[in-house]
DNA sequence: GTCTATAGAGTGATAGAC
DNA sequence: GTCTATCACTCTATAGAC
């Protein structure tokens, strides 16, 4: 049997884009048969739920990816700090210095965050915990770290908010320059 | 003249929780007209350029309430600290301390945002441009209160994000606690 | 008759499910 | 591709206040 079938990451990566520009309610089948190529019975073979079950698969795939690229490096560095820098570094080339939305943070703002409550938790959850868990290893007392990744994370969403309404990458690199400050991080470290 | 109409504010009122809700995309008219009570001929009566024309209104409509209960107080105090604070005090209740999401937030993070880039744009940057000026004569040197302003700003859009994403209220009081600390306002003041 | 506000049948297009 | 439901929207008809 041939398969021309696409490589899963490339097909969630593309139908992940089509959400993120237009929204749960905004991303046809139509927009994502067209984006991936697939025509619906396709994309009814790979994703039996239909639309709920593709944007469960994406969110999954985003989570994956923060958890190899952003939450690992939190928990895994045996240096605190820099672990926090490259979760910095690896979100800035994710949301590419606000170019990108996210798309998680979208879906808690609107009725979908109904649907998919858990896994928008889940989401940002870990990310609080595993930046103030750092944090605390860094010397931070428990409740100020929590506080201080709370502030964080919050600051990098509102500045992916900002920046999109601005149309400004300038205010996405002048929060991650506002984080590395409070969070502890030497410019050039 | 008898009116039975309904008062616009009240009626663009309602119309903005459908909004609020279901997102741009997801609030259909059947959803406004059950909301507000009025069937189409009504709703097109009012809004000729049809649900486009009711979210720039519904815009339009925030964007007065912030003029004059968050804008105005951050221009007009004669101490520049006491509006900053009143500005806090009226966000923390028009968000509800987090319970409810910034419309105009999330129409800047989907695709809606093309439609109404100017208007939330105004909005946004009316926001910073008048608390970086009230820090500024609060003694700030005006570089850093802009970068003061956008901080706060970006904060509060990002706490409203996670605190839906949380369900937690305690997210959005947190960080205006945050906010007041960072911008220089003795708690209690 | 005119103006404002109302209701809702009916349009073609397109939605998501299968 | 086929299905039905629903989309945004148009249009006609209607009401009562001037």
């Amino acid at each position: 049997m041939r398969r021309i079938a696409p490589d899963r990451d490339q097909l969630l990566g593309i139908v992940a884009e089509v959400f993120r520009e237009h929204g749960y309610e905004g991303a046809s089948l139509a927009l994502i048969g067209e984006a991936t190529g697939l025509g619906k019975g396709s994309l009814y073979h790979f994703f039996p739920g239909g639309k709920e079950e593709m944007a469960r698969a994406v969110i999954a795939h985003i989570d994956a990816w923060f958890e190899d690229n952003v939450f690992a490096p939190l928990r895994d560095s045996t240096d605190p700090m820099a672990g926090i820098e490259t979760m910095l570094a690896a979100t800035d080339s994710y949301f590419r210095s606000g170019r990108r939305v996210c798309l998680i943070g979208a879906f808690a703002l609107d009725e979908s965050r109904d649907l998919f409550a858990s896994q928008i938790w889940n989401y940002f959850g870990r990310w609080v915990t595993h930046l103030a868990d750092a944090l605390a290893r860094g010397g931070h007392a428990p409740a100020e770290a929590l506080e201080l990744a709370e502030e964080a994370v919050a600051a990098i969403q509102g500045a992916l908010t900002l920046a999109r309404a601005a149309d400004d990458t300038g205010v996405f690199s002048r929060a991650l320059r506002r984080a590395r400050m409070r969070l502890g991080i030497a410019p050039g470290d």
